[in-house]
DNA sequence: GGCCTTATTGATTGACGCGTCAATTAGTAA
DNA sequence: TTACTAATTGACGCGTCAATCAATAAGGCC
């Protein structure tokens, strides 16, 4: 028979992970019982618990997938950036890409964001992406603001995670009309997004071009490493 | 006995909710039981149902008053602004003031845009408070650029939003150390938020006067109305 | 007092979910 | 084949929770 073979503990941790993503992107909410996750996967609702502790744990390691998706997603497009700017668009078009602007995805998203109230682990795995994307943009804000890159970074950081929530319920508002519920992610459209952060980076850094306050002391305009390099792991 | 009066529909209601909030506060989650709720509000597990249909009405209620007392910040806030600049720190002051940076209305706010994925009834009262805030920031930035208004408030609404969710989370990892899961709310710090906010506004205003693009046709510099006017009744 | 309305509750129920466990099956090496 | 290991499952126990309902108590009104 085709797929009915046994599947190494890595290959079915795996399908857990995806059918927990699928099925939290389905429902919108981590309330999901471990029975539509197994069954999604294919698999008996007691082998998800061979494999994961408890539900909180698969959680948490689907909220590490994400991440990690993310996270590779931002350095793939990091490694053919040249210019300063190259590394910005790239930052933002891939927090508003294909990878993270899956349906499934923005429920995970949105949804983790809600679990980091209650779970420690959660919550630090999201200051932990949180401090990722603020090193990547200060690295890449510095050679055009120089000192003031941390703070404008700051901002930048809060501008994609607001437009984020914002065009992704968005998205489900408009979508959703015989669509809900479905079991695949159509694509959505997050330009709009990456265009509104390209645009407020634009004006904070022209103005701090014009106003000789800090900018930079000098430097090389192109730094060595863009730094969203040695990720550490998740 | 003292408290064992009965009430009225009008203060159970009220009763019910206000519980419903600090529960939802003090637990991180929508997770929380009809008994819980009921016990805080000092009555029995049956009456919420006597007030409410279903637990489902119940958040919806609750969120309602969510966005009914931010409303009201902001309409108060707006109240005794004069110029624009007021206006604007009106809005971002409220965002990020007393009534709405307390750990119950991070916790219930975040939850309902995890809610807002599901419940079409939720999706809509959010939007309309972006809706709403879209409209004051429009209000306020014209006067200072013009036609860019309304594709700047954008940007501005997400920031607001994004920065809410980001320093909510971080007054949650850094308050509760041993402070975990208490029924008051100690009141927490957004005034960087709020700063952050008002500079990327600065930021573009600045920059939108400098370039002669399409600010104000002219007009006066405040026209009428605030427009925090007739909110929709929620 | 007697009566009607309404708030309020205790007890209950039916459904459901998490996590466990002992038993079964499929590979694998000797 | 036999023996051993790891994957996989079905059945189930225990707890919990939303929602119901019939019964009680409290106030207003004549």
């Amino acid at each position: 028979m085709a797929g009915k073979s046994r599947k190494t503990e890595e290959e079915r941790r795996a399908e857990l992970i995806a059918a927990t993503i699928r099925e939290i992107g389905a429902s919108g909410t981590l309330d999901v019982t471990t029975s539509q996750i197994a069954k999604s996967a294919g698999v008996s609702p007691a082998l998800a618990f061979h494999y994961f502790r408890d539900k909180e744990t698969l959680f948490l390691a689907a909220m590490r997938a994400i991440l990690t998706d993310y996270g590779e997603d931002v350095r793939q497009a990091l490694r053919q950036a040249r210019t300063a700017d190259d590394r910005l668009q790239a930052i933002v078009r891939a927090s508003f890409g294909m990878t993270s602007f899956r349906r499934e995805a923005i429920s995970a998203w949105v949804n983790f964001y809600a679990l980091a109230l209650r779970s420690d682990p959660a919550r630090r795995m999201l200051s932990l992406y949180q401090r990722r994307l603020q090193s990547n943009l200060v690295s890449a804000l510095r050679p055009k603001v120089g000192d003031r890159a941390p703070d404008l970074a700051r901002r930048i950081g809060g501008l994609i995670d607001g437009l984020y929530l914002r065009y992704g319920l968005d998205a489900k508002a408009n979508g959703p009309a015989s669509d809900a519920g479905r079991r695949d992610s159509p694509q959505i459209d997050g330009s709009e997004g990456a265009r509104h952060v390209l645009r407020a980076i634009a004006a904070e850094c022209e103005l701090a071009q014009a106003s000789p306050a800090d900018p930079i002391p000098d430097a090389d305009p192109d730094p060595i490493a863009p730094l969203a390099g040695p990720q550490e792991l998740l």
